[in-house]
DNA sequence: AAGTTCCGAGTTTTT
DNA sequence: CTCGGAACTT
């Protein structure tokens, strides 16, 4: 063990950050402001509790949102100090939930092979429901089943406690009962399963959590703002009076309230229990003074704030550039010219960042990068292990593992396709919904009561197939096991017969797997019999992340939400529009809409030196091209910190009506004109599609309604008269 | 049963 | 535009 003295560990620190690092409260609350050095006030600590306390690596618990950052973490304190990794606890709430569901599988009333499924499992499933119960598909999508059902476990409510009020929770509730018995039947956990399960285990077995109490002599928590409920009662059921509390948490920074976190917890941390220290990092080490205040007027605007106003010594005048573009293009273009400027001028380019509400608006960026020959890199969207194609591998190893998995039995039955159809898998369902019986029983069943026909070769062959590989797991290797597996099943073929550019990349995906399946297996020593079962719950838990991201100096482009927790030198916040930013979804209620606003916080304060933001006046949505109005963020930020460029006010905040009066364009027809038709009357050209002798005009009649017409052949005449 | 086409919907995202 | 699902065709 390391043995510096306690000065070297707090040198670089100040004041409130040794404060934060060196209090002997148990019970702390850390209320940091965006670039104040939260995590590194964090990973200090645990050094300093190490170090002086005389704590065991073992005995600290640091909890984070997202693998990233406890992979950060866990890279920060070994720098720090030595430590064992394999005896910390350093993880996301979900792995530890995870590796304590595996150490106590038995108490817990979980198999031991249980699998942990997706999100997208769990809309496969809960489709198969709905469907198989009868319900209405319509009124039912599965998307809001899974909602309310994630929103239920969230809240510690399994299916008999939910709050039934109206017929429609009924139904869900239903659909609950039944996902619940489903995935119990099958071992399967899903995300917030894992959650609930591992609270389940120490309520119910009150010496496990005697034995974890006494353990942790330290628990620490990152991000406090992002926890929900389930976890925060986890926590609490941990804390205990001889253990010790730090959390981490910025009100201001809350921006996942739309998946079940509260920023209530941090407050309520404080009444729970008694003589909580408040440590505030209120001086921010990465932003200039006019992207920091244009940061702390935004945020003023929110009600109910925890309060805290971020400072910096660094100065730096630039200010934040406003663009107003025509349309999308036209931003894009002014976007990628001005990166293209800043590289010119000796700028890195890992150091410029792009940042966006929705993952649509990366594509038009994408091209233009692409045009100019700027490399980038979009973060989000697609990741490794969702795609389909690895899915559909790891799908094959999860039936291998465990037969009874129904959801892998489904995805792989008939992929690649090998004869067996919609029928014959309708058949079996039906045989296992009426014996209560897995997918994979009932098939074996189908094929002894069901002679001859083609699909039961298949059928057989399927099975057998399945069950060599299950014999081949005990002497291969994962590698070679996924090899043979890919070999057996076809899979791998499948795609590499085929010439298409799809599935050409498809197949290196699965190559790819497999290389990480050989990097799994040299890093895991795990048991032989077990490593199969880890690398499927791994892959499950750590879906997000990329393979094989090496940083490389390229332009970074992500969304808002992704870049929390990120800084760069240079950033471009696009489309800051009434609409898309604030989103439309969140501009009726004024809870999602401070929400909203600190989404922007968050993507000011990324800036270290350079902000841009950007707009445009009109914004396509495929074919459809509709004006725009500037967001009302970049109004609440003080006029003399921006420079505005090409910015016409007027035009900019203009009625989101069309022009009723007659355009200034030569053309006629253009998307805003009133027109008249012989057959259908007086009406308002909405958009437009096509050239030339096929260019087709969409047309609000007031009497006839929306239509699409060819304009070569509608005969239309213009009318010029004004309207209001 | 499998391949093709068409239609429509389309925040944000981690685990 | 682009993905996924349904509906349609072969």
């Amino acid at each position: 063990m390391d043995n510096m003295p306690a000065s070297s560990l707090l040198q670089s620190l100040n004041e409130a950050q040794c404060k934060a690092v060196t209090t002997d409260n148990p019970r702390l609350l850390i209320l940091a402001g965006a670039g104040s050095g939260k995590t590194r006030a964090l990973v200090h600590r645990m050094a300093w509790y190490v170090q002086q306390k005389g704590l065991l690596p073992s005995e600290i618990l640091a909890v984070t949102f997202t693998n990233k950052a406890a992979k950060e973490m866990q890279h920060r304190l070994s720098q720090l100090i030595q430590v064992d990794p394999r005896s910390l606890w350093v993880g996301t709430f979900h792995a530890i939930a995870h590796r304590l569901l595996r150490y106590h599988s038995q108490e817990a009333n979980l198999p031991d092979n249980f699998q942990i499924i997706d999100s997208e499992d769990q809309l496969r499933l809960i489709k198969q429901i709905v469907k198989q119960q009868g319900f209405d598909e319509e009124s039912m999508p599965a998307k809001k089943v899974s909602y309310f059902i994630s929103r239920n476990k969230e809240e510690a409510r399994r299916a008999n406690q939910c709050v039934v009020t109206t017929h429609e929770s009924q139904i869900l509730q239903a659909i609950y009962q039944q996902y619940e018995a489903m995935c119990f039947r099958q071992g399967l956990l899903d995300f917030s399963e894992l959650l609930l399960r591992a609270y389940d285990l120490w309520q119910q077995h009150p010496d496990i959590l005697a034995h974890y109490q006494q353990r942790f002599k330290h628990v620490l928590v990152d991000e406090f703002q992002d926890t929900n409920t389930i976890q925060y009662l986890w926590l609490k059921q941990l804390i205990h009076t001889n253990n010790a509390i730090t959390v981490v948490g910025d009100d201001d920074q809350s921006i996942y309230g739309w998946r079940g976190a509260k920023i209530e917890n941090i407050h309520q941390f404080t009444q729970d229990y008694h003589n909580v220290e408040v440590v505030r990092l209120e001086q921010n080490y990465r932003s200039t003074k006019v992207i920091l205040s244009a940061a702390n007027q935004l945020i003023s605007q929110n009600e109910g704030r925890l309060g805290k106003e971020l400072w910096t010594e660094s100065e730096g005048k630039e200010k934040i550039q406003v663009y107003g573009a025509f349309n999308e293009n036209d931003e894009a273009r002014f976007i990628v010219t001005q990166i293209q400027q800043a590289l010119r001028q000796g700028h890195d380019a890992q150091d410029i960042a792009v940042l966006y509400r929705s993952n649509a608006q990366s594509r038009i960026l994408e091209q233009l990068l692409r045009q100019y020959d700027i490399p980038y890199r979009v973060y989000g969207g697609m990741r490794f292990f969702e795609r389909s194609e690895i899915k559909d591998a790891l799908a094959y190893l999860r039936l291998v593992r465990h037969q009874a998995d129904d959801p892998a039995f489904e995805r792989v039955i008939n992929t690649p396709p090998r004869g067996i159809g919609e029928r014959t898998v309708e058949k079996i369902r039906e045989i296992a919904q009426t014996q209560q019986i897995s997918l994979w029983e009932a098939a074996a069943y189908y094929i002894e009561t069901t002679k001859g026909s083609k699909a039961v070769a298949q059928l057989t062959q399927f099975l057998g197939m399945i069950e060599s590989v299950r014999v081949a797991q005990q002497s291969y290797s994962l590698p070679r096991l996924l090899e043979f597996l890919y070999q057996q099943s076809g899979l791998l073929d499948y795609y590499q017969l085929q010439a298409s550019e799809k599935s050409e990349s498809k197949a290196e995906n699965l190559q790819e797997l497999l290389i990480a399946c050989q990097q799994y297996q040299e890093q895991v020593e795990a048991d032989p019999s077990a490593i199969l079962t880890q690398f499927l719950s791994d892959c499950a838990l750590e879906a997000g992340s990329e393979i094989g991201d090496q940083p490389s100096s390229v332009v970074q482009l992500m969304t808002l939400h992704s870049a929390k927790g990120l800084e760069f030198k240079t950033v471009f916040i696009a489309g800051l529009e009434e609409g898309l930013f604030p989103s439309r979804h969140s501009m009726q209620d004024k809870k999602k809409l401070e929400e909203e606003r600190r989404l922007c916080y968050v993507g000011i304060t990324r800036a270290m030196n350079r902000l841009t933001l950007s707009y445009a006046l009109r914004r396509g949505y495929g074919s459809y091209s509709a004006p725009t109005r500037l967001s009302r963020f970049v109004q609440e930020i003080p006029s003399a910190l921006l420079n505005k460029i090409n910015v016409s006010e007027p035009a900019a905040t203009q009625n989101i009506r069309v022009n009723t009066s007659t355009p200034k364009s030569n053309n006629p027809f253009a998307i805003g004109s009133w027109v008249s038709h012989a057959k259908f009357g007086e009406g308002m050209v909405l958009n437009q599609e096509g050239q030339g002798e096929s260019l087709r005009i969409q047309i609000q009649f007031k009497q006839a309604g929306c239509k699409w017409l060819v304009l070569s052949y509608a005969n239309l005449k213009p009318l010029d008269t004004l309207r209001n």
